[in-house]
DNA sequence: ATACTTGCAAATCGTTTGCAATACC
DNA sequence: GGTATTGCAAACGATTTGCAAGTAT
């Protein structure tokens, strides 16, 4: 049941069929599972911390494989990659537009409430040119309190 | 007189005591006097860059040292990091509050014109939390052409 | 004289890659 | 069976560090 409705993001979330290997669900199910049940708590891992999650659930995983599937499961779509914070690429259940808290106490991204936060005016831009993507991160101080 | 005028930042502006030695005065002078001359034109280097224009520039300094001065120059507040690039490290002459486009392509950060930019109603930040920057990059496409 | 700086080389961190062994359809 | 996927170890790029030699005050 659990393994079927993690199937279903490589069958139906997914362009690009991938395989569902026991790497890969194990992976789609720390990631997606947790991110689906709780109430839009959209999750933001690096690959090192992933790695240990799928340690710590008693799946073998290698390192290399979990950087692996991350670029595969961004390039499905189903993960967004963020690397505003200093040699570390976080990648991101949520792949709509929106904007990070970043903590640096615990290195974590939290999401900015969409509604709470806007752009006015945005600069023209040279002519020809077009916008990729907008990342506003509002770095807290060290001493903030956890989230 | 070029070497007093960049003397003159480590005594004036800094505020830690940096001795001016040969190396830190090559960078010093590539850096801020490029940027005092024009126009407001301000660099966004990083450190492999700047060891690329000081060896061109004749002067023999070690990328170890390169890197160690920037951070030096950090530290003493006359540049400013930022790190919204991929696994890279800018230094920034601005060192006030702006932001930034990002052009691909070039690999290059650009200042946004601080008065054609600007955010509405911030977000409410967790109770004690408090803001240390807020950090605004405007990805540019590939096929972007250059500014 | 002495404390600060430098440069080198080695170390480190995050990430990617080549390739042989393995798992999926 | 054939192709996709894995895991390991080595390679990698950016950055940091330990330490002996050099330089500024």
């Amino acid at each position: 049941m659990i393994k079927n409705s993690v199937s279903e993001i490589f069958c139906f979330r997914g362009q690009q069929s991938l395989r569902p290997t026991r790497q890969r669900l194990a992976l789609a199910r720390l990631l997606f599972l947790a991110a689906d049940t709780g109430a839009q708590h959209h999750r933001h891992v690096t690959a090192e911390q992933l790695h240990s999650e799928v340690l710590a659930s008693g799946v073998e995983v290698s390192l290399a494989t979990v950087y692996n599937c991350l670029k595969q499961f961004t390039a499905a779509g189903l993960l967004r990659e963020s690397m505003v914070v200093a040699g570390k690429t976080y990648y991101d259940t949520n792949t709509t537009d929106h904007h990070h808290f970043y903590l640096p106490e615990s290195d974590q991204l939290v999401d900015i409430d969409p509604t709470k936060i806007a752009l006015v005016s945005l600069p023209e831009l040279p002519p020809g040119a077009e916008i990729e993507r907008v990342e506003v991160v509002i770095r807290l101080k060290n001493k903030s309190p956890k989230i």
